[in-house]
RNA sequence: GGGGGCAUAGCUCAGUCGGUAGAGCAGCUGGCUUUUAACCAGCGGGUCGGGGGUUCGAGACCCUCUGCCCCCA
């Protein structure tokens, strides 16, 4: 049982508290991390090092080889009877598990088979483990245990370590090139009186001291643009947002986005500078343009970020794809019924309009199959309620969508700043929520009067980081870039 | 919401046709002063996810519940 394991790690422990030490010191100085003192010239002297005991190879009782794992690495550790002092040794073998951290100082030397080795003339333990690590050749293989604790899952599996540092380069390149684009980063609320940004349902919640309900936010988006009004011209901000929707590989409730708004820009300024800004981080953080996707049917293909991408109209890629033209399919019946003949059905499909049956078929029919890098453009106005108008089509946004691997990774526009037809946008909004569509935009009385006060022509854009940490480093679901994905209790 | 898959020792995994529960790692005991997943000898460790059923007999078959993964809605 387990307990026999944990039973003879608490006597080990309490042995050492015999011999006078204390298994959990208060501290141990370092003079290298592992990977620096591998490369030191044998016969250097008091190095100091610490980590934690991944492998034992015990000779003999006067010779033990253990493996230090630290952050940046990992070396090895000889104990040895002559250069330890014996009790010491004696302590150690009695008491050393794998898992236990372990403070060493000596002096580098290389053993017969080349492996430079760091040689004990002191060595602590500075933590000793109660239980026992995964195996330590395969490591935590089962899924649910890796996301429930991912602590063993990084502290045995390279590849899940590497992803999350991944991750951390990738979001610190992101903030590194905004910055030097003159971009201020701010954080504006999660709490809310309403949730806006996006149509998308919202958790709620209660605020005592107020005495008013709350919701959390599902997008930046209208503190952003807020922003914008109060004199910011370049501003972003890494915004934990939480929708209260189904969950699947590429849905989360609770996800970052990095959004940021420009002032002066277009949406096709804006898409230059996403192809330029993407194109340098992935880069700077991955060394390479190119890097497979596994896609909704399973196949592996690669994707390419170099060059240019193209751009292509939503209605454009339902009629070459689905063989669909639906600006001659006005009709919302004919068009229920393409769909109900294509195996297109949905819970709603009876009550949605025009454009919301034109979304329907694209993500369900075109979208998945869109390798991409692709933007499409576009998109009808009804779906984009805080998106500026096309002025020369009336029906459509000045919008943008970036295409990855069938995933939307990017979504941007030119911002409506026009306060009056911002009104009329939400008014519509009100009426789809009348009809029951709990996803619909509230109006938002504020965010209104802040645009009455005049707001800048702008573009902003908000880019998942959970989604291209996910497809960067060839994963297919969200959790695996997520270092603790919530759990149902057990 | 519907369908499929998975759940066996602390970890990684076997378990054939329904017939006494297996291996490696880890643990314990002993040996070995140059190992690299160290090795050698021995020992201990299981409510086979929970509950119910079929059967002389269930890890396996049936039902159900729980958790996880995938697909569909």
């Amino acid at each position: 049982m387990a307990d026999d394991q944990i039973a003879a790690r608490r006597q080990k422990r309490d042995l050492l508290r015999e011999q006078g030490q204390n298994p959990y010191p208060d501290r141990w100085e370092r003079t290298h991390a592992l990977d620096a003192a591998r490369v030191l010239p044998e016969g250097t002297q008091g190095v100091r090092v610490a980590g934690r005991v991944m492998l034992r190879r015990q000779v003999s009782k006067k010779l033990v080889f253990l493996t230090l794992q630290d952050r940046a690495g990992a070396m090895q550790v000889s104990l040895r009877a002559g250069t330890l002092p014996d009790e010491a040794l004696a302590t150690l073998l009695r008491t050393l598990d794998v898992g236990d951290f372990l403070g060493i100082d000596g002096a580098v030397w290389v053993t017969r088979t080349g492996e430079p080795t760091l040689d004990a003339k002191d060595a602590r333990i500075l933590s000793k483990a109660l239980r026992p690590l995964p195996e330590k050749w395969a490591g935590l293989q089962d899924t649910e245990s890796c996301y429930r604790q991912r602590y063993l899952d990084l502290l045995t599996n390279d590849a899940t370590r590497e992803r999350f540092r991944f991750r951390t380069r990738f979001v610190r390149a992101l903030r590194d090139r905004l910055d030097a684009h003159g971009f201020e980063e701010v954080e504006t609320p999660v709490l809310q009186t309403k949730a806006s940004g996006a149509l998308a349902r919202p958790f709620t919640s209660h605020h005592n001291a107020l005495d008013i309900d709350v919701t959390l936010r599902i997008a930046p988006e209208t503190w952003l643009k807020r922003l914008l009004v109060g004199g910011y011209e370049r501003v972003y901000e890494f915004a934990r947002c939480f929708r209260n929707e189904g969950m699947d590989p590429s849905h989360l409730q609770d996800f970052t986005m990095l959004e940021y708004y420009v002032a002066y820009w277009s949406y096709e300024e804006n898409m230059r500078f996403t192809r330029e800004l993407l194109q340098a981080v992935v880069a700077e953080t991955r060394g390479s343009l190119r890097f497979p996707c596994v896609g909704h049917d399973g196949v592996t293909r690669e994707v390419d970020l170099g060059g240019e991408w193209p751009v292509v109209r939503m209605t454009d890629l339902i009629r070459d794809r689905a063989g669909l033209d639906v600006t001659a399919l006005r009709d919302p019946a004919e068009l229920r019924a393409w769909c109900r003949a294509h195996g297109v059905h949905d819970e709603g499909l009876d009550r949605m309009a025009w454009p919301s049956l034109v979304d329907l078929v694209y993500k369900r029919t075109v979208r998945p199959e869109l390798l991409g890098p692709l933007f499409v453009i576009g998109h009808p106005i009804e779906l984009s309620p805080l998106a500026r108008r096309n002025d020369a089509e009336p029906g459509v946004t000045d919008r943008f969508q970036l295409l990855v691997n069938g995933w939307e990774v990017v979504n941007a526009y030119s911002e409506l700043v026009d306060p009056d037809d911002q009104r009329a946008r939400f008014e519509e909004q009100a009426a789809h929520r009348a009809g029951g569509d709990d996803e619909a935009l509230e109006t938002e009385e504020d965010y209104l009067l802040c645009m009455e006060h005049g707001m800048p022509p702008a573009s902003g854009w908000g880019m998942g980081i959970d989604r291209m940490v996910t497809l960067l480093t060839g994963q297919t679901n969200l959790r695996d870039a997520v270092l603790f994905p919530l759990m149902r209790p057990l």
